[in-house]
DNA sequence: CGCCCTGTTGATACGATTCAAATATCGTGG
DNA sequence: CCACGATATTTGAATCGTATCAACAGGGCG
């Protein structure tokens, strides 16, 4: 439960992976008025049988991969984590972003396999919940089973904005709608992004292009940038821009 | 629960909207075994307090609109219906496309109000579920809330296709993919298309473009049009075409 | 019959991709 | 601590593809 490594976005490190940093003691957690167990009993936390892990994975660290064996779903703690998924030809796109209070891995609910790879985009703190744990504790808590559909809801909801801003309308609109999404739930106005590569990924644009534009954007004034990859966004232009 | 008009994709009528076409015995129902009630037991059915509204939308028929208030969820017998989402700007996306045995609306579990706006794309058939009912039913019977959360599971799988699949590679390849997703549920490999405009919307493209490559894809063979809006697809090659 | 809507086609302009090269950054080992 | 090699980013120029604008054909409907 210790600190958090600064992501940065420009940590790499060939130690990728996870790293173990304690059980989580859910009744305690400092996240827990938003998180999945958030309507628990005392009673409910007897079912858990087995404890929860919790885990670090540094920036560029595979969580999970597309068809591997599902056991376990995932809350994030913190940092951020993506969703990739392939074209049999051999492209990527990235389908989701996770941030704080993220759950991902939900379709182990239903299936036993992963859908989508996950990778970690900055050092991010998730909570490992064993599946039969949530399953059993979904079906005696008529609370944690509303959470649960809120989750698949909100889901369905991050989705459909993928489709309609981040792969919809011209390369200066897309990088605009992701930095306003991703300002959205900063305090400040500020933002990291990430390789162009995961940027040409998400929006479906070329690396080349997606440089290209933030670099149009910093020089239109859009954006700064005080520190490396630290950007501020002049958000109310830039949902000028977008017509929001 | 008579005939289903045939939709042929040219039907344009003034009258569109609803038609009550009786009350459904979901246990007498034809598509049951594959239906959201698939695992509900005889007593189950005593808490159907309100009969189950069967439904005939024309095509083009509004089902609901983004916004509306939300106490139903549908399931469809037949036909077609799109999901649409607004931008700010006012482009439209098609975010979903929703066939026999899918079902719609299920943000009412969550939401009071509906997320997307439904259209009829052909003539379709509904079943109307109150969301009491099924939340009731879902708390009690297990099989029903596993089938839910399926279904949530299911229409996350879609979504991300719509990203992969349809948002991305060039104007060709989406059309090629929509081609083989439409052909992919039909017994032979024939399919129905829909106003160029309704496909622009579904794949990002303008009308233009999507009547363009349309024909292109015509002209080389890989469709053909025996009659008007009956297509029949060459999957072995445009499947090779996409790299499938 | 003429109007409106949809689909089709053509010419042009714009924007994104592609390929290539230069530059900046990071991690490594000397 | 610095220098090096590997990797990522940035920039440029040419090409390709899609959007745009405009005109026209066909069908349904008043």
């Amino acid at each position: 439960m210790g600190g958090v490594p600064e992501g940065n976005g420009k940590v790499k490190r060939v130690d990728v992976g996870e790293a173990w940093t304690g059980v989580a003691d859910c009744r305690q957690c400092m996240i827990r008025d938003a998180v999945l167990f958030a309507g628990l009993k005392e009673e409910d936390f007897s079912h858990f049988h087995r404890p929860i892990d919790q885990l670090v994975y540094h920036s560029g660290g595979r969580i999970y991969d597309s068809g591997d064996k599902a056991e376990t779903l995932f809350t994030i703690r913190s940092g951020l984590v993506k969703l990739t998924q392939y074209l049999l030809d051999g492209t990527a796109r990235i389908v989701r972003l996770l941030r704080k209070i993220d759950l991902f891995g939900l379709e182990v609910m239903i299936d036993d396999e992963y859908s989508h790879t996950a990778t970690a985009l900055r050092d991010t703190e998730v909570c490992r919940l064993p599946v039969d744990v949530v399953r059993r504790l979904s079906h005696a808590n008529p609370l944690l089973f509303n959470e649960l559909m809120s989750r698949w809801h909100q889901a369905m909801g991050t989705a459909d904005r993928w489709i309609t801003e981040f792969s919809t309308g011209s390369a200066r609109d897309r990088v605009a709608r992701l930095l306003l999404w991703l300002s959205e739930k900063e305090e400040d106005e500020r933002c990291e992004l990430f390789s162009c590569e995961d940027l040409g990924a998400l929006l479906g644009l070329t690396t080349e292009t997606a440089s290209r534009t933030i670099a149009e954007l910093k020089r239109k004034g859009f954006i700064s940038e005080p520190r490396p990859n630290q950007f501020l966004c002049d958000t109310p232009n830039l949902r000028r821009l977008v017509g929001m």
